[in-house]
DNA sequence: TGTACATCAGTGAACGCGCGTTCACTGATGTAC
DNA sequence: TGTACATCAGTGAACGCGCGTTCACTGATGTAC
């Protein structure tokens, strides 16, 4: 996790100081970026515990006020890692749709527990409102966002377009409950025990097998 | 923090020493017990960030050394904790199962989430894996027994009764998922936009009859 | 074209705090003889 | 019945550590005139 690809929040723009070589220049030129990127390094390696202002600092060589600086406190920083996760997790999402022709749930629930596979710390970060607030512009954005790809998804009703039943949003709800709750299981290691019993012709299931049988017969 | 009412956990057996009235005996009882009730009025009141070993110990009124002396460390205290609420877990869920006749999970679904709202910090800490060790006896077995009890009551086959196929495993899971995603939705307050969309007859949802309909038409 | 000045971005020393841990200790209990 | 001794349960002072925060500061940038 230390050569995170540019793609992110980082645009470097041209315009940028000549950077010395030797010798950073004194303004960074897009440090909360830096510093988020930093945080992320720091959470799927270390978890949850090892994420404070400091060692984000330490990790990307600036004084410890730094992040204070730009993010307040912690909860500030964490809620907008949370919300660069969000935006990231739409844009699987996304894509997860657009390939599978937008059918239903399943090409996207997939989706949805291969990111948080990929990401374990920080899926649960995005989820932990204890830590969060939800109350930031860029969080609360980035989680509507989200929300609404994945209600359209699922309930195959356009949210906003006119107020939907009961059983429209239970339809989303319920959609949205199993893929979660499955990825939520299989991060914490309690699927293991099913992952472990035999099936009929193997030793072992494999998790995308299995999600795939969970997602099968719904 | 210095007095602490006797009630709790703490059986007080007729040959305990007469009390003296001022001044606690120097040993306590079952300390052990009355530590991990504080940790739990901890857990609830200030989260899992307000429990240390030394708050726990100001709680019930020992010096800060005690909790380690009984649990080790943090993670020793925190997996005890757990365990008891796996217990506690298992209990009412087998309750619910009783009252329910067994007919398959609707039941047991709806003490999962009921569980899940009543303790929500515990609940979360239950499943919390990276702070908790696994591998302690009291977790594991209570862990166990809270699955295979799901298990049977979402899948209808014996754990342990010979192989069972990989739609019976994939059923299982997903009745768990779906009662496990919900739950946590709901304590991270991540439904609340479902909740107020506009049913058809009302102006919002209140949970109980969310979670009815979505484990309806399963 | 230059100069003054406000603002932004980051530094680094110092502080107090709560934490887990170590250590030597005391009080109570149980058991062997 | 008594006595010695090992073990268990809990105490409390002391320690070093990393934390977030405060504070006065410096370097760079932009803007008004």
């Amino acid at each position: 996790m230390s050569s995170v690809p540019p793609s992110g929040p980082v645009p470097a723009p041209a315009s940028q100081p000549p950077a010395e070589d030797r010798g950073r220049p004194y303004h960074h030129g897009d440090l909360a970026a830096a510093l988020l990127e930093a945080a992320g390094a720091i959470l799927e390696e270390a978890g949850i515990v090892g994420l404070t202002l400091r060692a984000v600092a330490r990790r990307a060589g600036v004084s410890h006020m730094a992040p204070a600086h730009h993010f307040g406190d912690l909860t500030g920083l964490l809620s907008e890692l949370a919300a660069v996760g969000f935006r990231r997790f739409s844009a699987e999402l996304g894509t997860a749709g657009i390939e599978t022709g937008g059918r239903g749930l399943d090409g996207m629930g997939r989706a949805y527990v291969g990111f948080a596979r990929s990401h374990p710390a920080l899926f649960q970060l995005m989820f932990r409102s204890e830590r969060l607030d939800a109350e930031r512009p860029a969080l609360k954005q980035a989680f509507a966002e989200a929300g609404t790809m994945l209600t359209r998804a699922a309930a195959g009703f356009e949210p906003g377009a006119g107020p939907p039943t009961l059983e429209q949003v239970a339809a989303s709800v319920r959609a949205w409950s199993l893929v979660h709750g499955y990825a939520m299981l299989l991060i914490d290691g309690r699927l293991e025990g099913a992952l472990a019993l035999p099936a009929p012709t193997e030793g072992t299931v494999d998790s995308d097998t299995l999600l795939r049988a969970v997602l099968a017969s719904r």
